[in-house]
This record gives structure tokens, C-alpha cells and sequence, in this order.
RNA sequence: GGGGGCGUAGCUCAGUUGGGAGAGCGCAGCGUUCGCAAUGCUGAGGUCGAGGGUUCGAAUCCCUUCGCCUCCA
């Protein structure tokens, strides 16, 4: 039976038994932080099983995607191991339990009509003391008791070990439905009965759950390669094609017995993971779920690269995916190329890491063969990895060739002491799980009004349900949940209201507002009075605020659909945060957005502004949203029906939050920059409103400042920065040349546009001028007047070194003094620098020895500069440059030091400068009486 | 969220208690050669990521910031 055939079937018959048929969840839950993945079918149905939503239904069968990295090791190994595999599962909550759980399973199983297995081949386990299952199986399904094994907790209750390790919470037995084959047998359905609340260590520490669920999971792999009769899973008919395709990219021929067959299934496994992740854009990266991607990705290049392909390969796997997945998923499909593209970048990413690495590690070896070593040190592994991303089974590999070991204990060790210690699930308890099981959720009403009449139902201080507060003026804040409510809670990434809750007695100032399942939560101060439950009170939203919001929010919609206009669909939402007048928006892009297509996004966004179109939100099917084209997110979870909002006829987006009536509202809209957030993300951050018309008059202001200074027009500044740092630098070389150097000639930049430039192009100037400077545009003023400072100081500089008349080698010569056979020469060398002084040194030097040379100049009011040097056989002699130097400094209070032949000081007392010049000659003469 | 590392010439990088900014490759010009490959000579090219601090003096030490790489949760 094919591997499409028994999902389908699978879901039809338990269609058939009154279940809904759901969509898989995606893979990566975003709605979800509890887990990265999502890691089994029931992972969707949490709050169904917990009673926290209202049920549409209470018999679902899904088939469901999953990854678990928990048994990576064994991927490729087994022949049942998968970090990507999908799970056939039928739930009930509340519905039918134990009975119709196993006679179903037994039905679906054995009847001609669906898999047809024959009997002989199955056999059951069920926890020691579940008797009412064992009485299922083997009175009501006629299973021999042969046939059904009682096993311990750790077998068969989920979760594993609960009665006696734990974690409190919901748990129950379950029974496993085994498959034997003359190969051995394979577990290929696990049928678990929730029924009792853990609480605390044993005895008597399971509690029955009035509401009883059944959550049974099927792996779809296992049971495809029982039913095909293959050894493996690897071998089924959605499998098999993809580890024979990447034999053939690897240039190799699979033979499943050996090595390169388990790196090939590896690779089959991972790149499947992969597909699914980058599909749901997800790509590898240094954080959370991204980078358990990545480690999986580059795992199985690396089983690639030790194939001896050294080049990527991976990303041509990715259209067998599809392929194989593509009924069950033809979302896929549309997606492919996008999906080839981020894992062929992620593997020259890799690739690179790998060339790097392989750098450093010839050092090591070379280091090593110099030193007659043979034993790789952990260290350097470790650093390798930990560093450089190098992985530690290459460099062993690459070890081997050398006939190098590695010190595999010290590599372990330094693994394990490198901290980062494992935070364990956090159980949810306290005030707030209490009050969810009496109260499901608040009544938003937001979206109509910003005051409302509402009833206190519960106040929380210091995590503990009150009954009354009295005025507290503490710094800890109060939480306090009305039946209804105005406030929006955080979500979606627009912030929490602000306001305030006034009751006859009392007024509560809220300053957030969170949402925790379909509770709102005002969290706040008390003000003024006494606050208890049950009473009456008027919660108002702060209404200039919560306006705001709404531009932004609404904003955000139209820089997404901008964004898909300008960039192309790709360019679909990452993430957002929505406040007052303000936004955040990240997006998938893989280069940075330039200036002219920034223009060209906000030029859009103003334009749909204009057209005053009309913002209507509707509640729909989801069905029906999907069908109108309403942009989706993947790892969103949306409930069904969907709120959608719809700006004209332009953008449909399923959303939750407060928006404006008609586009015209936003009124300005301004972005106020672009940058990467992690590779393939971009970020943009914008204001609207108010906030937008303040930043737009600060840029201009700001760029006429910078024009004022520079004395160009506000177009002209990049220009005109541009030459500046030219000016700098010619200026630079010609005072270090000796100056030389001609002139450059500071050219005003042609601006013959009178025309009014208008906001966007003024904006574009602004921030080139900025990129060009390296700085924040706002500090764009600043920098330009510290370069034309600069600029006036080389001119100094340049002027002083010209007016002191030109110095040279042979000027300075003719000032030489003869002491004790040696030329000496200490004179002040106005204007000069210290590159100029070593030069003319050197010179002196070439020309003529023995001969001491002492030049200094001032710098300023209150600098001197001393820059000495002698002769080679001065040196020889014992004589000192740096020594020299030091004693000099010290008379115009300062220090310095340098190389015996050539030194360098610096003073802070100029008057004493003359001084100085007789103490230069007094030492060197003192010096050289006491050489030889 | 935490740890490590890196930003120096177009590229790959060196730069040792802080004191003259370098190498290799590449590039340009010239030469040997009928031409190519090869090779010799000469030369251009650097705000040492940015900002601040310590110091007489910072690529080097300290702080801040931006960008990139990497490991872990």
C-alpha cells in the first residue's frame, strides 16, 4: 500500500467513526513558546484537551508533521528513527475513551475494507494495572492474553514514568500496538488514555479527570514500511526515491548496508526537515528553532563533505521533497525554489566555515609536526568547534591523514565545563491557572468602544488572589481581570492599552494590559481608594494613545502590502510590534532594501493613505478568508472563524487588532530606518502620526544644518561630505609629506537644481550623508564640524610647516654641533610632524655618522613633540635613543620611549622647549663620555 | 537569552609589556619574449569598523556602539 494511500485511508475511517478531519499544524508553532516543534499530533489540541476553548468539535483525526531531535543519534542508524516524520492520530476530548479507542484501532487494522494486517501479526501492551484495556483487547477484540503484555510505567503511561518522576498535570496509561515481522517487531500505534491529574509524589497522588481524553498517535512511516514489507522506513515508496537521489548527487550508489547508506539516509532525513522548516521560513540561523535547523542542515552536508562532495548539494535534494510530499502538501510546491535557494545559501555558508577552519587547522598540524607531536589537543578541537563552527568529526578525520590521534577525554571535558546550564519546562501555576478554570475569558469589546461599565471579577497582588486591595503605593504592580473589557491585550504584536478603571471608591491606574489564553489581564496601581471584587466600575481606555496605535497598526498593514509591491511576495512578515505612532516591522528579505526602493515603499504606503480607503474587519470562516487571498502567517495559530481585515481592495490580512476606519487617518507615515535583524531578515522601523511629522521636520532641519555648515544646498551634502573626506585625507598626506604636496583643489559641487527637492529626496541625502559618515543621521551635523575642525588644523599645520621655511636634511645638517666627535643635533623643527622628523632622521643618518639628532616642535599651546635618533654605531656604543628622549621630555614635563636607534616623546609645557634642546645636547654629551 | 571570536590594502591575512602600517595574491606601468606561459623591476591603493577614554604617544589597553562568524539554551 502506498505511503499516500494509508494516510488517506487512516483519516477517512475515522471520518467515518464522527471525527473532524484537521489540517497538519505547521512544524514550527510559533504561537506555541512551550516547544520549538511541534512534536505530535495532539501538540495543536493542548487547549482542546485542557477544556481552556470552546470545542467546535470533540472527535478530530489529524495527520499530523512532526520533529523531535531527541533521537538524532539514531537517525540513519535504525531503521525506525526520524527527526521529521508525520503522525496519523485520532483524539476525543471528553468524547469516547477506552472501548472505541482500541476497537477502532483493532477495526482500521485488521478489516479488508482498510489495512487488512492480518491478526497474527499484531500484539498489544498495556500498563500493569490497566485491567479495564486488557479486558477490551481480549474480551471485546478476542485478542489471546498471550497477545497482550503488561509492562511498568515506563513503557506504557505517558507521559513516561509520570505516576512515580512525574510532572504533575494530566497523564494516563496507554496501550502499544505492535507489528511483527520475520525481522523482529516494531511498535506502530500508541493509544493513550488521559484520565487522571498527577498531583504530587505517590501514594494516592492520581486523581481521576472528570473529563476523559483519548490522543493516539500512529507513526505514518512505520506503519508504510510494515504494510510494503521493507526492512526499513528509509525504503518506502515516499522515502527510497529521495535517498536513491541523493546516492546519485553525491555521485555514489546506495548500498543500505553500509556507511555511506546510513549518511545517505541521514541526509534524506534532514533535508526533509529542512524543506519543511525554510518552507515556513524558518531558515538555519543562530537562534532557537533556526538554529536546530541549521545543526541539521549542516549535519548532513557534512555527511556529504566526508562523501567527498565538496561542494553544495543539499538544495538539489529539495524538489524530490516536494515531489514525494506534495499530495499531502502541495503548499509545498509553491515554495520550492525559494526553499532551494535558503538551504543552497546555508551550505556555502557552511562551506566557508569549513575553508576557514581548515586554515587554521594546517597551523595546527604544521605546529604539530614541528614538534613531533602525534596527539591533537582537545583544546584545539574544542576551540575549532566552539569558535569557528569547525566540525570536531572532519577535524578527525583530517587528523587521521596526518596519522594524528585526538584527545578525545579533553575535548569532552571542555564540552561539558562550558557551561549554560539547561533550564527545565516551566509548569504554569498560580492565580492566574486558578481563575482560567473558572473563567475562560474575558469579553473583549475594543473594538466598538474605550470605556465600558464592567464587573471587578478577580485582583491579584503579590501572586495571590484578594478579595479586596487597599491603597498599596508599591512598586510591585496589581493584576486585575474584569468580566468585560475595552483594553486590548498584548497581541499580535500591537502593545497592551493604557488607561484607567474607576469604581465608585477607587480609581486603578492601568499601565499594561496582557492577555494570557483568552484572559485579559489589567496590570496597573491602585491610585486611590479601595478596590474589591464584585463591584461595578468604568474601564476606559487612554483614548489619545490608543488612537495612535491604530495609525500604526493600521500602517503596518500598508507597508506590508507596499512591501510585497515593491519587493515582490516574497517579502512576507517575520514579526512586528505596533505602539503609540509607532512601528516595527520585520520581513523576509535577503538584501538590505536600498534608498530609492525605501522612496519607492513609502511613496506606496502615502499614496494608499490618500485613497482614503475604507478599513472594514469581518469574522469568517477560515476557509473563506484563505479563498479571498487574506495574507496568512505560518507558525500563527488562527482560530476558525477568523477575524480579517481588509484596507479597500487592496490588503486582506487576518488580524486581531484595533484599526482605523478609513486609511486617511494614518496621516504621515515616515520610515525611519532599515536594517538586517539576522540573515534573510530585514527590519524596518516607521512612525506615523504626530511622531511622523516631528521626524520629518527634525531630517530637514537636520540637513539644513549640515548644508549650512558644509555652505551647499541640502541636496548637495552627500556630495559635498564626500569631498570633505577627500580634502582631509590629501590634506593629511601633504602636511605628513612635508607639505610638499600641491594643493587639491576643494571644488564646490555643481548644484544647479534650484528645483524644490521634496521630502523623500531631502531624506535620501540625509542618510546617504550619514552612510558616507558612519554615524546616526541625527549626528550627521556634529561629524561634518569635527572634520571641519580638523580640516582647519591640518591648514594650521600646513601653514606653520610652510612659514617656518622649509626644512631639509642638508638645513639641519648645517645647525649640526660637534660634541666629542659626534654630530649632534637638537633643534626645534616648527610645524613639522613626527613622521616627517623619523624622515629627515633617516636621511641625516644615510648621510653622515656618528650622529645624535633631537628635533622637536609644538603642537598647539600646550603639546611639544620630540622625536630622537642615533646613529647604528651610537647604538653599538651603548647610547640610547629612548633614554635620551625620556631625559628631554622630562623638562617640558612629559615621557616617552621607542627603540634604541630611533625614539619618541611628547611634553605638555612648550615655554620650557629651549631648555630642553640644551638638556639634549648636555646628555648626549654626558652619554658619550661614559661610552667606550 | 548566554559564551567565544573577528572587523588592518581589491582579496587572504601578519602585526610579541603601547613608540617608524606590513606580507602574499591581485591590479597598473615598464622590461625579457615573435606571442603566450613564466619571470624581473617599478608603482598605485589604508579614516587599522565607528565613537569615547587612559597616555607625551593607541591598530595595540579600557568602555560604548555597529557589522559579521560561531557554540550553547
Amino acid at each position: 500500500m502506498k505511503t499516500d494511500e494509508l494516510r488517506e485511508k487512516y483519516l477517512a475511517f475515522f471520518e467515518t467513526k464522527g471525527h473532524t478531519r484537521r489540517p497538519s499544524d505547521v512544524l514550527v508553532p510559533t504561537w506555541d513558546p512551550s516547544v520549538l516543534f511541534t512534536p505530535a499530533g495532539m501538540n495543536q489540541f493542548k487547549d482542546h484537551f485542557l477544556g481552556k476553548v470552546k470545542l467546535d468539535f470533540t472527535r478530530a483525526t489529524t495527520c499530523q508533521k512532526c520533529l523531535r531531535t531527541g533521537d538524532i543519534e539514531n537517525v540513519g542508524r535504525t531503521a525506525y528513527h526520524h527527526t521529521f516524520f508525520e503522525m496519523l492520530g485520532n483524539f476525543s476530548f471528553g468524547d469516547y475513551f477506552k472501548r472505541e479507542a482500541i476497537t477502532w484501532a483493532w477495526e482500521f487494522l485488521t478489516e479488508k475494507k482498510w489495512l487488512g494486517i492480518d491478526p497474527q501479526r499484531l500484539s498489544v501492551t498495556v500498563y500493569l494495572d490497566d485491567d479495564e484495556a486488557a479486558d477490551i483487547w481480549h474480551n471485546e477484540v478476542g485478542l489471546p492474553t498471550s497477545k497482550i503484555e503488561r509492562m511498568g510505567e515506563d513503557d506504557n503511561f505517558w507521559p513516561a514514568g509520570a505516576p512515580s518522576q512525574g510532572p504533575d498535570g494530566v497523564c494516563g496509561p496507554c496501550s502499544e500496538i505492535f507489528y511483527h515481522t520475520d525481522r523482529g517487531s516494531v511498535e506502530i500505534w500508541n493509544l493513550v488514555f488521559t484520565q487522571f491529574n498527577r498531583v504530587g509524589d505517590p501514594p494516592d497522588n492520581l486523581r481521576p479527570l472528570p473529563s476523559k481524553n483519548i490522543d493516539t498517535g500512529m507513526g505514518l512511516e512505520r506503519a508504510a514500511a510494515s504494510l510494503q514489507g521493507v526492512e526499513t522506513n528509509y525504503h518506502i515508496d515516499i522515502l527510497r526515491p529521495i535517498v536513491e537521489a541523493a546516492a546519485e548527487v553525491c555521485g555514489l550508489k546506495y548500498d543500505s548496508k553500509s556507511d555511506n547508506g546510513r549518511r545517505l539516509r541521514r541526509i534524506t532525513d534532514h533535508v526533509r526537515t529542512c524543506t519543511f522548516a525554510v518552507h515556513e521560513n524558518v531558515y538555519p540561523g543562530p537562534k532557537k528553532e533556526r538554529y536546530v535547523i541549521k545543526r541539521l542542515l549542516r549535519r548532513a552536508v557534512l555527511d556529504g563533505y566526508q562523501m567527498g562532495v565538496h561542494e553544495p548539494f543539499l538544495y538539489q535534494l529539495v524538489p524530490v521533497v516536494v515531489e514525494m510530499l506534495k499530495t499531502p502538501y502541495p503548499e509545498l510546491t509553491e515554495t520550492a525554489s525559494r526553499v532551494a535557494k535558503g538551504i543552497e545559501n546555508e551550505e556555502k555558508a557552511f562551506f566557508s566555515t569549513i575553508k576557514a577552519g581548515l586554515n587554521r587547522i594546517e597551523k595546527v598540524f604544521a605546529e604539530m609536526e614541528s614538534h613531533g607531536r602525534a596527539v591533537v589537543g582537545g583544546e584545539a578541537v574544542f576551540e575549532l568547534y566552539d569558535t569557528y563552527g569547525f566540525p570536531p568529526e572532519l577535524f578527525e578525520t583530517l587528523a587521521a591523514e596526518h596519522n594524528f590521534a585526538i584527545d578525545w577525554d579533553k575535548f569532552r571535558k571542555l564540552m561539558e565545563g562550558r557551561g549554560g546550564e539547561a533550564v527545565g519546562p516551566v509548569f504554569k501555576t498560580g492565580p492566574i491557572e486558578a481563575i482560567k478554570r473558572t473563567m475562560h475569558s474575558t469579553t473583549f469589546l475594543g473594538y466598538e468602544t474605550t470605556s465600558a461599565e464592567a464587573e471587578v471579577c478577580f485582583i491579584v497582588a503579590q501572586d495571590h488572589l484578594c478579595e479586596h486591595l487597599a491603597e498599596d503605593g508599591h512598586d510591585a504592580p496589581i493584576r486585575v481581570i474584569l468580566d468585560r473589557t475595552p483594553f486590548y491585550g498584548e497581541a499580535g504584536g500591537q502593545v497592551g492599552d493604557t488607561g484607567d478603571i474607576i469604581g465608585e471608591r477607587f480609581r486603578f491606574e492601568v499601565t499594561d494590559t496582557q492577555r494570557d489564553g483568552e484572559l485579559i489581564i489589567h496590570i496597573g496601581h491602585l491610585r486611590s481608594g479601595e478596590m474589591r471584587v464584585g463591584e461595578k466600575a468604568t474601564a476606559r481606555v487612554e483614548t489619545h494613545r490608543r488612537q495612535g496605535i491604530r495609525r500604526a497598526h493600521s500602517a503596518t498593514h500598508l507597508l506590508h502590502h507596499a512591501l510585497q509591491q515593491v519587493l515582490g511576495g516574497h517579502a512576507q512578515q517575520q514579526g512586528s510590534k505596533v505602539d503609540d505612532d509607532w512601528l516595527r516591522f520585520d520581513f523576509a528579505n535577503m538584501a538590505p532594501v536600498n534608498e530609492e526602493q525605501l522612496g519607492e515603499i513609502e511613496r506606496n504606503v502615502q499614496e494608499k493613505v490618500e485613497l482614503c480607503a475604507g478599513v472594514k474587519w469581518e469574522t469568517v470562516p477560515l476557509a473563506e478568508a484563505r479563498k479571498q487571498g487574506a495574507m496568512m502567517l505560518f507558525g500563527e495559530k488562527y482560530p476558525d472563524p477568523v477575524r480579517m481585515v481588509s484596507m479597500g481592495d487592496f490588503s486582506r490580512e487576518l488580524c486581531g487588532g484595533t484599526h482605523l476606519d478609513s486609511t486617511a487617518d494614518v496621516g504621515p507615515f515616515e520610515i525611519v530606518s532599515e536594517e538586517a535583524v539576522s540573515s534573510g531578515t530585514r527590519r524596518i522601523v516607521a512612525l506615523t502620526g504626530d511622531k511622523a511629522k516631528e521626524h520629518a521636520r527634525r531630517v530637514e532641519e537636520t540637513l539644513q544644518e549640515a548644508a549650512k555648515l558644509l555652505e551647499v544646498p541640502p541636496q548637495a551634502v552627500p556630495e559635498a561630505v564626500k569631498s570633505l573626506a577627500i580634502r582631509v585625507r590629501a590634506l593629511k598626506k601633504q602636511v605628513s609629506s612635508g607639505g610638499g604636496a600641491a594643493e587639491v583643489e576643494s571644488k564646490p559641487t555643481s548644484s544647479p537644481s534650484d528645483e524644490k527637492s521634496d521630502h523623500l529626496q531631502l531624506k535620501a541625502a540625509l542618510h546617504e550623508a550619514a552612510r558616507l559618515l558612519n554615524v546616526g543621521p541625527f549626528d550627521v551635523p556634529e561629524r561634518i564640524g569635527s572634520q571641519l575642525e580638523e580640516i582647519r588644523r591640518l591648514e594650521e599645520q600646513l601653514s606653520q610647516l610652510k612659514q617656518s621655511g622649509a626644512h631639509s636634511a642638508d638645513s639641519l645638517l648645517e645647525k649640526a654641533e660637534e660634541i666629542g666627535g659626534v654630530k649632534v643635533i637638537a633643534v626645534e623643527t616648527p610645524g613639522a610632524n613626527s613622521n616627517l622628523m623619523r624622515q629627515w632622521i633617516d636621511q641625516l643618518r644615510k648621510k653622515t655618522s656618528p650622529i645624535a639628532v633631537l628635533l622637536a616642535a609644538r603642537e598647539g599651546d600646550s603639546k611639544v613633540l620630540l622625536v630622537a635618533g642615533i646613529s647604528r654605531d651610537l647604538v653599538d656604543r651603548g647610547l640610547s635613543a629612548g633614554k635620551w628622549v625620556q631625559a628631554v621630555a622630562k623638562v617640558v614635563d612629559g615621557g616617552g620611549g621607542g627603540k634604541p636607534d630611533m625614539a619618541q616623546a611628547g611634553g605638555k609645557d612648550p615655554a620650557k622647549l629651549p631648555q630642553a634642546l640644551e638638556t639634549a645636547k648636555q646628555e648626549i654629551e654626558q652619554a658619550l663620555a661614559k661610552s667606550p
